[in-house]
DNA sequence: GACCCGATGTCAGTCGCTGTCATCACTCTA
DNA sequence: TAGAGTGATGACAGCGACTGACATCGGGTC
């Protein structure tokens, strides 16, 4: 991370990289996929954070519901480590293969939401549709809480974003 | 796409690509910036077809019933390539590139919906929410579209999931 | 001390992609 | 009609990401 936010992440090489860690570039590969992959070291445990808080919420909870359970949580995680959060998004953004790599592992969260609800006993569209808005609501309120200057909290722009959204909704 | 549908993107060379094509593997690369921008030729086309529309829908319309208007000429216009759109769909989810790629254009389309939206007078969180919540509901729509057998409706499909989401958004 | 095994280094090679320069058809103009 | 300009293409060299195959080495086991 050090080199991306020196020099940009097209201008580091993986050799860079391997030199930096002491290690050889074949090494660098054994332990990263890509090179894109560094960034995105324990997505998957979020992930399953996620995963499991949407699964563990009251039953009487509704499928929207249940998906801000999770993201809750998330927002927990991520409140007390703003200033690396911001870092990275500026990396990320600068950079559109790594803007695609981001969007694969929102997708990635959408899916197996839906998977988590259609346990719950969803039915279909609406699972998929709940996952995704879900989603779509914690990007913008991720967005909002790594622009925003003063010391917001996470939890409170989610939960606004999703007040917005019903209301976005049942207008008209 | 024919070498695609037949080896899969990652067995096919850009070097086959232009062999096929009887050109040079450079006249390729000054025609398409990407091997996977082959797929995605017409791409801004169909953006600008939703901008268009969405810009133009009554001022009376709310954020969420103008994207849709754009999302219903969309529907109009894939809805007699459906062979062609399954094809291509088959492609893109064999391969996670491609994915990728799919994924960074409905980005794009969210961004510019909400720009638009923002246009129209939509105040901020609600603008992003709707355009992202609409992409959403496209995609879900488009994913059944393309699995269905029997000859479906796309602009159909696309109602009934905006149903769902308001259904979903207004349960508990 | 012989053995094994997992992590690392080494090397060669493929493929996507780019910069550079030459070539060639085609058009415009004196 | 000759010659200059222009845009598309070919030819070639090169970089960087990534992979497969094999050698090496260090630590733990019997």
């Amino acid at each position: 991370m050090a080199l991306f936010a020196e020099r940009g992440f097209d201008n580091t090489t993986v050799a860079d990289i391997a030199e930096r860690a002491g290690v050889t570039e074949r090494t660098f590969f054994r332990h990263f996929a890509d090179k894109r992959e560094v960034l995105f070291e324990g997505a998957s445990a979020v992930q399953e954070l996620l995963v499991t808080k949407v699964a563990g919420a009251p039953e009487s909870a509704g499928p929207l519901d249940a998906v801000a359970a999770g993201l809750y949580a998330l927002a927990e995680l991520f409140q007390e480590r703003r200033d690396f959060s911001r870092q990275r998004r500026a990396i990320i953004d600068a950079t559109p293969e790594l803007r695609e790599r981001e969007l694969i592992k929102l997708a990635a969260w959408a899916t197996s939401l839906a998977e988590v609800l259609r346990g719950r006993g969803v039915p279909d569209p609406a699972a998929a549709l709940a996952a995704e808005t879900g989603v779509a609501v914690f990007r913008i309120a991720w967005e909002r809480w790594t622009d925003d200057d003063s010391d917001s909290d996470f939890r409170q722009l989610i939960q606004e974003s999703f007040g917005e959204l019903k209301a976005v909704t049942t207008a008209t």
